[in-house]
RNA sequence: GCCCAGGUAGCUCAGUUGGUAGAGCAGCGGACUGAAAAUCCGCGUGUCGGUGGUUCAAUUCCGCCCCUGGGCA
């Protein structure tokens, strides 16, 4: 029989400046929703205006969570998102409402409707001690999970640090971990419709680079200029813009060269989130 | 008008002591399980400004022309 309205969901995915925001507020209200991002770096409270998070006003038309509910100094992550998204997903169920999950980050969906490894949290000393070793990674990889140096680029520090430091502080290698049961799987049983903003890349990218001089007029520049002290390591510092607009406001770049390198992140992360979703099936073309 | 320096990939340039050329960036394709707006991998044929000439062979040498900078008038 029917699927309990109870259990039901929306998720909506698209790359950034393809219109979801808007799509998710018109759908939010015509069936009772709550919007809940998935969008990596709108978690962020210090970023409103760089990372186009809905504002006031449209917060105020109907319900929005996990925007801007998390402090710049700290370091967000999958995981957490998805404790927080199925928490809020429930939440809505409890309401009667419907959750509308939206955003643009891939892998927060994949994690929604795929599950996470149950990886043990690793301990902060250990993770820094790789995230600051300047030796060979790769090499203390073959050494440590001749697997996955196998699977994994020599350059690619990243997955090579996160596997080094999930071998390490838990005696079993990454793939033991993702091998075994995955949690999350949020959406399992659950009537999930699936909407892919699609747009030409062409007015994607003609759209994101409007959108970005808007940006600088509603106050980017002060709103970069706020986080000049933050540790540059931090994810939220890699926002798309903030760096260029943070060199600019450090004198190491022009305004116009800082506004052209920030467009230019921008299309290449357009690219690279139609790739993802491309590879993903049942989501959409690109 | 004269002199000098350039005109080579979408852009900035390298190069060929004559055998039709290659880097960076852009662009394009791809990967993706606790930093994902991150991180990483791959892809280079273009009237070598035009036109005559020399040559087995010219993008390369020579002449003329066009264009762009700069200088002198």
């Amino acid at each position: 029989m029917a699927t309990s309205p109870r259990k039901r969901a929306l998720l909506i995915a698209g790359p950034t400046a393809s219109g979801k925001s808007a799509l998710a507020i018109k759908l939010a209200r015509e069936r009772s929703g709550v919007i809940i991002n998935a969008d990596a770096m709108q978690v962020y409270r210090e970023l409103r205006i760089l990372t186009a998070r809905p504002s006031p006003f449209e917060e105020a038309q109907v319900p929005h969570r996990l925007y801007g509910h998390v402090a710049g100094r700290e370091s967000y992550s999958v995981a957490r998102w998805l404790a927080d998204a199925r928490r809020e997903i429930e939440d809505a169920w409890a309401r009667g409402l419907l959750p509308i999950v939206t955003g643009g980050t891939g892998l927060y969906f994949k994690a929604l409707e795929q599950g996470l490894a149950e990886v043990p949290a690793i301990d902060a000393v250990v993770r820094n001690r790789w995230r600051n070793f300047d030796g060979d990674l790769h090499a203390a990889l073959v050494r440590l999970d001749p697997e996955a140096a196998v699977r994994l680029e020599p350059n690619d520090r990243q997955r090579i640090v996160r596997a080094l430091e999930v071998i390490e502080a838990t005696g079993h290698p990454l793939s033991h971990w993702q091998a075994a049961a995955q949690q999350g799987a949020a959406l399992a049983g659950v009537e999930a419709e699936r909407i892919f903003v699609d747009v030409p890349r062409a007015e994607l990218y003609a759209r994101a680079e409007a959108r970005f001089d808007r940006m600088i007029g509603e106050g980017a520049i002060e709103e970069v200029r706020l986080l000049l002290d933050y540790d540059p390591s931090l994810p939220m510092m890699k926002a798309i813009g903030l760096r260029e607009l943070a060199a600019h406001l450090r004198g190491e770049l022009g305004l116009d060269e800082a506004i052209a390198q920030a467009k230019t992140a921008t299309r290449h992360y357009i690219k690279r989130q139609l790739t993802w979703w491309r590879g993903q099936g049942g989501w959409g073309r690109g």
